[in-house]
DNA sequence: GATCATAGTCGTCTGCCTGACGATAAACAC
DNA sequence: GTGTTTATCGTCAGGCAGACGACTATGATC
């Protein structure tokens, strides 16, 4: 395997982003609309081209801020700050994926709490929070009946492959917590696993559960209603990123 | 974000491999020697470029029949054959990782049965399995007192995760038949998970373990005793690819 | 052939965790 | 005050895992 440099073709190598958080009650992942061909008009994951000085996850992050002004937080350990937890969740390589050239993709996960509108590079209808549910389904109809294409690329594949590796995550992680924002209450942390596994789980034993597990949350000392309701503890994010024993998943 | 062709620096797009078989109670990789600079004479993991028509599982898929005459199995399905597993592990791309160009690395991870000598290139001293503890140890020195150098490039690194992955992959998953041959007696598959842990795990409850777990291991009705001592049943992989309960990894 | 070493297989028991609840507490809206 | 909402504490039964005893069936050794 000899590394002549004209014996190898020439790719062009991105970033993409599955940034997702969770607002009213859904799992939602950031879309961007395409103002140019090819899927023009079309929604697609936000991402872009890798520079030449730039290691993967800078241009992974240096994409997020630039889409969310999040600062991107280096994986594996749960973001203290509002930085997001940013991740690199797998590449997708073929050939035929970008009509144009070849483009190789190496797909980032972000997973951010809920913020306010996605800001746009000046333009408003240039990206939104759209749930995981509604990009998903090829061809289908969003909440107000409105048709929504499927996403641009292979984007629905890479977005599909994000979730299921968030839902996955969170099982065994302190992953949940990079959804909310640095304080939060149990209340908050079990709305967050009931939205990206789309279950109800009883409060009681979440309680229990998230309560016992050492170094998963440690508590502020402060209160807040702002979910109604009796007053609940705030917590904070512990230093534990492994969870054990894990949260279980209710059955498919 | 135009794709302006010029607009975009131009990368090489390689595919590395880590391939895993358990040999002699020991976790061990395929490692070939560099014929050539940068880190020439230093052991590495096999990989090559992607050609310009090629998918990346294609690619790691052929890499991987030219070095050990393994049929690559598809990723997510256990191997029925003596094909083996085969799934993407992670990209690396840091621009000062190969010293002549930027180059970034699909890292490919592959488990496979116990083999006979790996299939080199013609050349006998080409490729080997080292025991991976061997590899991992940074300029260490190896079983026989031979000083070890640190594997070439960043591929250290890209074993440390490869086997990371394949440890936390066993617990939950049916992967460890993959370091099995077509048949298996229940003690073979628990030396599959004392290797790859490093860990001794209690044969009788391993055994009510994996028996218990439905689509685990089906009986082919044979017994064997090569491994000594009384006979034991054969079993073969399973048709579930998904451990529900896991297997629990003993405390570190 | 008796004995030993080696592996495999079946049971038992105990502690812990989980799921399924009941019950109580503390806020807000009327 | 009454009702509603959410949080939090308790209780109980079932299941699974770790620890370990007991028995079985082969080959090796004397």
């Amino acid at each position: 395997m000899p590394y002549d440099p004209s014996a190898f073709p020439p790719f062009a190598v991105t970033v993409d982003l599955v940034v997702l958080t969770v607002r009213r009650h859904a799992l939602c992942a950031l879309a961007v609309r395409r103002g140019e061909p090819p899927f023009q008009g079309r929604w697609a994951l936000p991402g872009g081209f890798v520079r030449a000085d730039e290691d993967l996850a800078q241009a992974a992050a240096r994409e997020l801020a630039e889409e969310t002004a999040l600062r991107a937080h280096d994986q594996t350990v749960p973001a203290p700050d509002n930085g997001a937890h940013l991740e690199q969740l797998a590449t997708y390589g073929d050939p035929k994926r970008d009509p144009r050239m070849r483009v190789v993709s190496v797909a980032h996960l972000a997973l951010a709490p809920d913020l306010p509108a996605p800001r746009a590079g000046g333009d408003a209808s240039y990206a939104r929070w759209a749930p995981v549910d509604e990009l998903l389904q090829q061809s289908g109809y969003g909440r107000d009946e409105e048709p929504v294409a499927p996403l641009a690329f292979d984007h629905a594949q890479i977005l599909a492959d994000g979730v299921e590796r968030a839902r996955s995550k969170i099982e065994y992680s302190s992953l949940a917590t990079a959804f909310c924002p640095t304080e939060f209450t149990v209340g908050e942390l079990r709305r967050v696993y009931e939205a990206v596994w789309g279950v109800a789980l009883d409060p009681r034993n979440f309680h229990r559960k998230v309560t016992g597990t050492p170094g998963f949350l440690v508590p502020t000392g402060g209160t807040t209603t702002r979910q109604g309701g009796r007053p609940a503890q705030l917590f904070r994010a512990g230093g534990a990123t492994l969870l054990n024993p894990p949260m279980l998943r209710p059955e498919v």
